[in-house]
DNA sequence: ACGATAATGATAATTATTCTCAATAAAGAG
DNA sequence: CTCTTTATTGAGAATAATTATCATTATCGT
C-alpha cells in the first residue's frame, strides 16, 4: 500500500518497525491538525472515523510510538489528559511554545520571540548536554496564567 | 495554635480561608523536602506519619489549594503522576529548572544558567501579557532526554 | 503465496484523582 | 472560656485516563 509521510515510514523501516494502516492514519490525524492540540480520544474518535475498526489502545501505543520516536511530543496541560502535536522535526510545525490558562484551560501557542529564545535554549541546552552528560532530545516551555476571558470574568 | 510558615498563615486569613492542621503538615512536608518532587501519594504518607487521621483527599485538596496559591508548583514529568515543589515565592527554594530523563524518570534540577534565562523570561513575558493580554503567574521549563546513566546502559 | 512474528482490537485491570456527605474543628462573638 | 457558624475534613465510593492481557491478524522478507 501507499503512504504518505515518506520521512517517518523511512525511519520506522530502518529501525525495523512495521509501516501499518493505523500508525499512517494517527499520524496523518496530527499531520492535518497542527493547530490543535489533541489527546488520545480525540485521535481515537477521528481515526475512528476514518477506519472504525481501529481500536483505542493501538492509538495510545502509535501516540506512544511516535513521541518516543520524537516525531510527535506528549504534552500535559493540568487537565488531566495528555495531549500530542507534532514536533518541529516533523517540519510541517513551526518551533512554539505554550500558554496555558489555569482557570479555563485555553491554550495558546506562540511563536513570537523564539528567534532570542531558541538561541538562548540552544546554548543552555548544549551546555547542560556537557555539564550533566545528558542528551537532550526536546523541551518544553509553557507560561502559566489566566486569560484575557477569564481575566473579565471577574 | 502556633504554627510556622507565617507568611502563607496571613494570606490565607487574609483572603478568608482557615488555618488547619492538615494544610500546615502538608506545607511543612513541601519545605523541608525542598530537593525532592514530591507526589500527592508520597505527602500523605509523610503526612500520615506525622498525623495518622489525615486523609488522602485532604491531602490532594490542600497541594491544589497552596497550587492556587501560587505557593507550591504542580509539575508533570510524564510518569502519570502530579509532583509538587515550593516556588520561588515561597523564598525557600531557588529559581530553578528541570532535566528529565523521559527513559528512568529521574529528574535533575538545575540552577545554571538563570540569570540570562531570566532576563529573557521577564521579557518575554512581559511582551506576551501585553499582546494576549494574559496574566502570566509562572513558568514551566524543561529538558527532556536521556540521562548519563541511561546512555551508558546501551 | 508463505511463514515468522510484530502489531492489533477487544476487553479487563490498574491507578491517579475527584466527588459525596455526615462529622469535625477553626474562628469570631459574647 | 463557651457557643455558633460554617469551612474543612476523612472515609469511601465514583470517575476517568492509561496500561496490560491475549487470542487474532496483517506486514514483509523470502
Ligand atoms: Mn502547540
Ligand atoms: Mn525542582
Ligand atoms: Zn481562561
Ligand atoms: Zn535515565
Amino acid at each position: 500500500m501507499r503512504y504518505g509521510h515518506p520521512w517517518v515510514c523511512r525511519r520506522m523501516m530502518a529501525e525495523g518497525m512495521r509501516i501499518t494502516q493505523t500508525r499512517m492514519v494517527v499520524l496523518d490525524i496530527l499531520a492535518r491538525n497542527p493547530k490543535r492540540h489533541l489527546s488520545a480520544e480525540e485521535v481515537f474518535l477521528m481515526a475512528h472515523e476514518i477506519n472504525p475498526s481501529i481500536g483505542f489502545a493501538t492509538v495510545y501505543r502509535t501516540l506512544d510510538l511516535l513521541t518516543r520516536m520524537g516525531i510527535i511530543q506528549k504534552l500535559e496541560f493540568g487537565d488531566g489528559r495528555a495531549r500530542y502535536e507534532l514536533t518541529e522535526a516533523s517540519k510541517k510545525v513551526p518551533h512554539h511554545h505554550h500558554l496555558v490558562c489555569t482557570e479555563c484551560g485555553k491554550v495558546i501557542d506562540y511563536t513570537d520571540f523564539t528567534d532570542e529564545e531558541k538561541e538562548l535554549l540552544t546554548k543552555v541546552e548544549r551546555e547542560l548536554s556537557e555539564k550533566y552528560n545528558f542528551k537532550i532530545k526536546n523541551h518544553i516551555i509553557q507560561f502559566c496564567g489566566i486569560c484575557n476571558h477569564c481575566n473579565e470574568r471577574r
